[in-house]
DNA sequence: CTTGGCACTCAGGACCGTGGAGTGCCAGGG
DNA sequence: CCCTGGCACTCCACGGTCCTGAGTGCCAAG
């Protein structure tokens, strides 16, 4: 029911509508795109594409701009990802190959997407649930208490300080680390619980409240604490989109951990890329944004999701392809440390 | 030269002015606050503090708004700190005490002061360079790689990892280990310079290429890096006071680690409150904000800053009165962990 | 199905007039 | 010398009117 032309004009005022910000005409269409109409036929198509809900007009006889649905339409359908220049691609390796830890990947990357699709970049650590431990560290603090170190194969490090019910030796110290190690090292975090659970056996009787005690900090730090870190930066584009007073409310959900984690898609196991368009959206309140993201990880591992914010007026194909290839090179990065 | 009446009048001013956003004028003046003269005798007055540079009108015969310099007279001797209710300490009081770790702390914090605000809030981690080194840790990773972790007493951790030139012994790496420990556990930061520099000496001849990378990371992490980090809330706050069109350069502004840093002040020697007015503040594009600021730490250390940013119409004696409470009870949590 | 013609609609800008808030100045009184 | 009431003046903000231009829907003809 919509025939070849519809769709190019969709295309057409979508892509318009994104580089000029204000509600496209039929005059207009006809001589920016080459369609070899007048303009009266583009209107009965309009006609047509209104009724069906892609486009609107914001009020009788101004232009059309595009739906959720539009766009929607135009994302499956109408575009593809568009390959980044050679020189963004170059710009990208450099300025990624520069990190020395990962605290600092993560923020290079973030960085580095709002400045390619200048939107709000949003960017996930890699998650602690998919990796595994490579080393647990004991260090005493003071006679009752000591800090534990858990460091996993991504370069993710958590700290926790653990109170303990004895005072603890030296040496017991050191044993409850050889065990530890001896059990946790190369487990995946998912199978940490289990193996927990048998750990207390292994210990001297005498030393077990201790354990204890550091084993439920583990336990909560690893399985338990399901709070992903997000980082966000860009936020300064979001000034040269009006969301006329929703700007607030936009800031507001950037701060909320759990939003952006939702926004990102729990459903972080699947690598492709995904667009959530204004009020496909899960949260309240960024209805009126769109968000485009994808898994990253190492290999065919996926760690994290990283992505783009910004109004559902976005550049999707540019979005898209940026995204894409931040996440690719961010992968190839982490395997390589 | 300003008799007593003529500051009061300035300070009618300027709580109107922020209360509500408007030009005052002389009228109004009169009362809402019980000054016991007539409008005339205000306009006099005003004439007088316009003539001084503390006053001006946006346009003829409208109200008057004070300058930066009147702020700055405000703040310096017309105003107190005004304390927190006891309802809002005992939030405070509640809210930090829940946290689990450093990072945690510095979270809560921040939230906390922007809430507190309704301003940005801005805290700085707890320096390096202020505290020490509690304990070295190096893990292996790979044949010529290893993870270095150092811990110092404030809670903070950092991570690098380093590459080695040559394959590394369990044995050699337990031994360097052991002389790093030795050598640094308690040093300050700005001590351990030198302390680096004596440490080849120690070790064996054959291990020296391998040793000499871990200190040279150490010291890059160290010393070298003053990178201190910086963590920012509340940014949605931004969005009530309108900066017309600066709102994109504030919010650029704060998310450099940099500007960040140079804003609360690097004389962060002495603990106490600083307030940077509009123009006197170092920082181009933030020329229309103040920051109230000041240091925090354990006992009589200053080992960080925090603070908010607003527009320069801002509620100084509630900022005041928030950020140095909240200093000092985050200086507790800090001491008691 | 496409096209040119035509009448219609409506947002936005320019223009204008008015009301009110606020000022500066002045002359008189304590 | 300082305070005060009175007065004329200035100008912003607000609302109404008009006009223009972009864009539409519909229709009849090709």
């Amino acid at each position: 029911m919509l025939d070849e032309r519809k769709l190019a004009v969709l295309r057409a005022i979508v892509e318009d509508y994104v580089s000029t910000t204000e509600p496209v005409g039929s005059k207009s269409l006809v001589d920016r795109h080459h369609l070899d109409v007048s303009p009266a036929t583009i209107r009965n198509d309009m006609a047509v594409l209104e009724e069906q809900g892609f486009i609107v007009q914001p009020h009788t006889s101004a232009g059309r701009i595009p739906t959720d649905k539009g766009y929607r339409l135009f994302v499956d359908r109408l575009s593809g990802v568009k390959p980044l220049s050679s020189a963004e691609r170059r710009a990208i390796e450099t300025f990624l190959a520069g990190a020395y830890d990962l605290d600092d990947v993560v923020m290079r990357t973030v960085r580095l997407l709002a400045q390619l699709t200048r939107q709000v970049a949003v960017v996930q650590y890699p998650s602690l649930t998919r990796s595994s431990v490579r080393h647990v560290e004991l260090v005493p603090l003071a006679a009752k208490r000591l800090m534990l170190v858990i460091i996993t194969d991504t370069g993710r490090v958590e700290q926790r300080s653990v109170e303990l019910p004895d005072a603890a030796e030296e040496d017991s110290i050191m044993h409850l680390r050889a065990v530890l190690n001896a059990c946790l090292d190369g487990s995946r975090l998912t199978e940490v619980a289990t193996v927990v659970a048998d750990l207390p056996e292994l210990v001297d009787p005498t030393e077990r409240p201790n354990a204890a005690a550091v084993f439920s900090v583990i336990l909560e730090t690893l399985v338990e604490r399901t709070d992903e870190r997000v980082v966000v930066g860009g936020a300064a584009n979001l000034t040269t989109a009006d969301f006329s007073r929703g700007l607030r409310e936009v800031l507001e959900s950037l701060e909320e951990q759990v939003v952006l984690m939702r926004l990102l898609g729990e459903s972080g196991d699947h690598p492709s890329l995904t667009v959530r368009i204004g009020a496909e959206n899960p949260v309240e309140g960024l209805r009126s944004t769109s968000v485009v993201a994808t898994g990253y990880g190492t290999g065919d591992q996926v760690l994290a999701r990283l992505g783009v914010l910004g109004p559902t007026r976005m550049d999707y194909p540019t979005a898209m392809g940026a995204v894409r290839a931040v996440a690719r090179y961010v992968g190839q990065i982490l395997a390589g440390s």
